[in-house]
DNA sequence: CCCAATATCCAACGTCCGTTGGATATTGCG
DNA sequence: CGCAATATCCAACGGACGTTGGATATTGGG
C-alpha cells in the first residue's frame, strides 16, 4: 500500500484530474484551524471536513497529524521569510543614501511586516502557539525565528554604524516590536472596528520607530 | 451524592485533617500544567497525578475541567491584579511630587510588573493562551484585561496632564510593553542564561520607558 | 483498450479522554 | 462512642481521537 511514504508529487509524476484534496488545499485549511484553536483542539476529521473529504484521505496525503502541523508551519514560515527577506534587502540598500532614505527604509520594513500579518492573521496564531511549546522552543527558535531576527538586527547594526540611528539592544528591540504587532493582530481577530485599529496601530508602530531609534546626537 | 456542587469551604465548614488535595494544591498544580502545555493537552488524570490523588478526587473538589481552568486563571489574575493595583496607586501618588519622582514611579511600576511575571512565569502562559482563544476573546478581555489596562492608562493620562510625559496612545503603548514582557518571559522558559537575560531586558524596558515617554517639550 | 497507479471512502481498532456511581476509610461533632 | 459528613479511590461508561487495512472508483500512459 505504501501508505505513509509522502506521495511524490514532483515533476514527472502526473497529477490526477479528480484530486479534490491537494496538499495545498489541506495545508491551507489545517493552518487556519491550527492557528485559531491549537494543535490538540483540532481533529483530523475536522481538517478533512473542512476540505470536504474523508479523514483517511488527509492521512493518505499528509501522513501523521504532527507532520501536517509541521507542513502548515513550514508553509507559513516560508511565505513570511520571503516577504521579510526582500524588505530587509530593500532597507539595506537605502542605508547608504543618507539618514532620510535610511529611516524611510526602516519604516517601510515595519510596514511590510504589519501588512503581512494583517493579511494572514493565522500566522500570528501559529507563531504564538509555537513559542508556547515548552520542549521544542529552543529548537524551533533556532530553526525559524533566529534567522529572520538576525537579518533585521543586522540592518539595525549597519544603520547604527552608518550613523543613522543608535540601537544598543537590537535583539530585544526587534522582538519587542514583533510581539507588539502580534498583539495587534490578536486584537484584530475580535475587534469591532478593524480599520480604525489598523490605522492607529500603524501610527503607533511608526512612533515607536521614531522614538526608540533616534539619530545619534 | 451532591457531587458537582462546589463543596462549601467557607467559615463554619470544618476542614478534614486527612485532606491531601485541597483546592489550593490542585489549582496550583493545574495552573502550571495548563500554562505550560495548554488546556487540551493536559488531562484530568495528569492533574490528579501531580497532586498524588485519583482523578475522581479532583472532580470532587473542582467540578468540570473547564471550571478548574477558570479557577486557575481567576487565581492567577487575582494575584496579578493585587500586585499591579498597589503599584499603580504608588505611582499615582508620586505624580504630584514633580517630574523626577513621577517618572521614578512609572519605572517602579514597570519593575513590579516584570518582577511579578519573572516570579510566576506560568502567568504568561495562561494569559497568552487566553488571548488566543478566538470565541471568548472579547468577553475575557473585558472581564480581565481591560480593568488592569485602564488603571495603568489612567496613570499615564494623569502624568500627561501633569506635564510629566507626553503619551498620545496610552492604549497601544501599555499593550506593547506588556507583550514585550510576556515575550521576555517566554524566552526565559528555555533560556540558557536567565540572569543575564533578566538584566538586559530590565535595562531595555527602562530605555523603552525613557524613549517612548519623553517629557513634553 | 488495458493496466498500473492513486485518490477516495468505509469501517474498524486500540487508546485516551472527561465524567460519574458507588464503595470505603477517615474525620469532626454531639 | 455513634453518627453524619466527606475525602478518597476503584471501576466503568460513552465518546472522540489518531491511525490504518482494504475495497472502490477514476485516472493517465502504453
Amino acid at each position: 500500500m505504501e501508505r505513509m511514504t509522502t506521495p511524490r508529487r514532483g515533476p514527472g509524476r502526473p497529477r490526477r484530474a479528480d484530486q479534490r484534496a491537494t496538499p495545498d488545499v489541506i495545508i491551507e485549511a489545517a493552518a487556519g484551524l491550527f492557528a485559531r484553536r491549537g494543535f490538540d483542539a483540532v481533529g483530523m476529521r475536522e481538517v478533512a471536513a473542512a476540505c470536504g473529504v474523508d479523514v483517511a484521505t488527509v492521512h493518505h496525503h499528509m501522513g501523521t497529524k504532527a507532520a501536517l502541523y509541521e507542513c502548515c508551519f513550514a508553509r507559513v514560515f516560508a511565505a513570511e521569510s520571503e516577504a521579510l527577506t526582500r524588505a530587509v534587502a530593500t532597507a539595506r540598500e537605502g542605508l547608504s543614501a543618507g539618514p532620510g532614505p535610511a529611516l524611510a527604509g526602516l519604516h517601510e520594513l515595519v510596514d511590510v511586516f504589519i501588512d503581512f500579518l494583517e493579511d494572514r492573521p493565522e500566522v500570528t496564531g501559529l507563531w504564538l502557539r509555537r513559542w508556547l511549546e515548552p520542549d521544542r522552543h529552543a529548537e524551533l527558535d533556532a530553526r525559524y525565528s533566529e534567522p529572520l531576527y538576525q537579518a533585521v538586527e543586522q540592518v539595525l547594526a549597519e544603520a547604527d554604524a552608518a550613523g543613522v540611528l543608535s540601537e544598543p539592544q537590537p535583539h530585544l528591540a526587534v522582538r519587542s516590536l514583533v510581539w507588539s504587532v502580534h498583539a495587534h493582530v490578536v486584537g484584530l481577530l475580535s475587534g469591532a472596528n478593524g480599520a480604525r485599529q489598523r490605522r492607529e496601530f500603524r501610527a503607533f508602530a511608526h512612533r515607536w520607530l521614531d522614538r526608540m531609534y533616534p539619530p545619534p546626537a
